[in-house]
DNA sequence: AATGAATGAGGTTTCATTCAT
DNA sequence: GATGAATGAAACCTCATTCAT
């Protein structure tokens, strides 16, 4: 009753099959999200079926899990190779930054992975996030700024409120911080950088905006 | 049982319920992520029955929708109104800056409506992103940084990783950027700030890592 | 607070409004069937609010059984008036079927209600097709008929209206017919039969009922 | 409590459960109407659980509609054989009659499941009942029609379909009578007309086809 | 007389997960 | 080692109906 052609498919060793079977569901949680595809879809697009994944995988949490940490190890590797051979910080701090964007580049999927699911509500999220980075970009258009550089305004803004949000998920779990030094702190980031920094400045208001 | 207080809250109008509703959402939204709760339990947790939520808001996406917008409204009017008053540059920075922690800080809630959810490997995912947090953190160690703000070095670390995130969700609709650029837009604000690119720098490599 | 110019639409007495409400439910009903539409829907098309359907009809069921009386009724008023100045059989009969095809061409909505879905209230609809079939039945009676047929006179009073149904349900899709154009098509079937349409016969009424 | 039967039935292969759910289906449905029965209550008569209804047919519109196909098709084959030795137009149209009601005879539930309310799959009724009207349709363009009326025989066909659609519906609720007398009623009345029995003729098969 | 507010109950559908073969 | 069969549980959504004003 078997198909002698799929017979060919069939029977592999746990080795063989757990890694293919990992790549497949990274991928489909990857285009699809958590929420937006089943452990029958992704069995399906994996070539086996249910209980194979629970075999290996033990739950649907568990998959994600395993995914997350196969992506992070993935990233971690071309990160910490990537600096082995720089010693002076802004070298070795833009061949980081570069190997980031370089893995990101030919892995969307995972990329994705690595980042929160949006859902049927993305186009909303977008927006609201979009109202902020419009206000931080009309602000930067008023800047005197370099010529070359004004098309890259746009990325600039997303990357400032990128950091503020990140601050501000880091401020989650570190209530016991004041929104004063929050602030502070994102301003010696975005106004000083690294190279003001390094170079020994900090960044202070001269007059606090009354609450 | 049934609380009196309850009970004197029946038959509201429109004007009054629905507002009173959408606080309920989105602090539950908040609480526990999209798919972390159901309607019913919203709905509990307002003191109504779920078809009050679907005569007022239509479906569970659009409740989350107006959540949303709901949020992003007031933020944006607070990071609106906190510059309204400012000319120079680094002054009407910072106060968009403290404005937006300032906003954060009284309203966690509102603020995890805005980031995407979790889910219950929220625990693996943090793992992953602290990996390359630390990654960061180590170089900025190995670094000259003024003493006062080394406790200030985790924070800043998460700062510059959320820029590169946010770089790298721009990037998603943008393939048309190679990575090369990406990475420069990235250490044109990690590296000088807004400082330096406002006196009309521009970072550039001095040479480029081989792929 | 109130619309001066709805007033004038309001505050109508029972006599007035529940005519007006029975209507707008036949419409709606067999438009979209019993199951098809909701009381919001009837009670937005008629212009109020849902309690006044409740007020006046009680339910659901009882609001789809008013509407089938109320065509039940009109339609037998039709029929019965039809006849009432014919002795010969054929002309009656004729009279009588041009009677229904010609009520039906002008109630579509009116038909549909008599035809769709049984259900909680297919009682209703039983005891509607019920007078017609009754009718039909002592029109039958009235003749002379062989002696061992009597007791399928019932029977064959039914098949009469199924035919005419069948007839009314092919109409609905073919509207550019006559009235008098079904009606001649229904004589055709049952006045001569197969017998006689196949020996080369063609039923013609010899006068035209007036309108 | 539990019957020992129906643990013997458990483990069917796809191809021994799904026709035993497809009959429960159209009996349940039968009896009760699209709307009169849950997947629940449906699933439940079949001794298995909703998701396996879900698993094998979809969707409750495409259970509904696979029932249909389902007694269409087995109708359709009857009568198709019913005439296949017969020549003679009068005893083909009996032949065809008699295997009708011979069909509906033996299958009630089946019968109900082509009449009842329309709804979603309104379109899968009309199909249905189309392919009897073709059949009956094509018989009739066989027959020598006087030339005037061969335009009329589409409607006509409908009305023959119709009429014994009625005498079906009444058969339902008096299932004392034999399918042979159903037959012969329907030959009465559309062999003969009205004007043959009036003239006190009385239809009659010759030879009674075997069952 | 009339309505906006509110709900209980039930329906379809999906899905992670397990069992028997 | 691998799978088709099967299910428990819960989610979203609708609607007939009633209550308080």
């Amino acid at each position: 009753m078997a198909n002698v052609d799929t017979v060919t498919q069939r029977r592999l060793s746990r080795e063989e099959r757990e890694p293919q079977m990992l790549d497949t569901a990274v991928r489909v949680f990857g285009e699809r999200g958590y929420h937006g595809c089943s452990m029958e879809d992704i069995a399906a697009a994996a070539g086996v079926t249910k209980p194979m994944f629970y075999a290996y995988f033990g739950s649907k949490d568990e998959l994600y899990a395993a995914c997350i940490a196969h992506v992070a190890r993935q990233l971690e590797q071309a990160l910490t190779a990537a600096g082995s051979d720089e010693d002076d910080p802004e070298r070795l701090t833009f061949a980081r930054v570069l190997a980031f964007f370089r893995f990101i580049g030919g892995r969307r999927d995972q990329w994705r992975v690595l980042r929160r699911e949006a859902g049927p509500f993305a186009e909303e999220l977008a927006r609201a996030r979009g109202t902020i980075v419009d206000l931080t970009l009309r602000q930067l258009e008023a800047s005197p700024v370099p010529a070359g550089s004004r098309a890259d305004l746009v990325p600039l803004a997303h990357a400032l409120v990128g950091a503020g949000e990140a601050l501000a998920d880091w401020w989650v779990d570190h209530p016991e911080e004041s929104a004063e030094t929050m602030a502070v702190r994102q301003m010696n980031l975005i106004w000083l950088g690294l190279e003001g920094l390094g170079a020994g400045r900090v960044w202070a208001p001269q007059q606090l905006p009354a609450e």
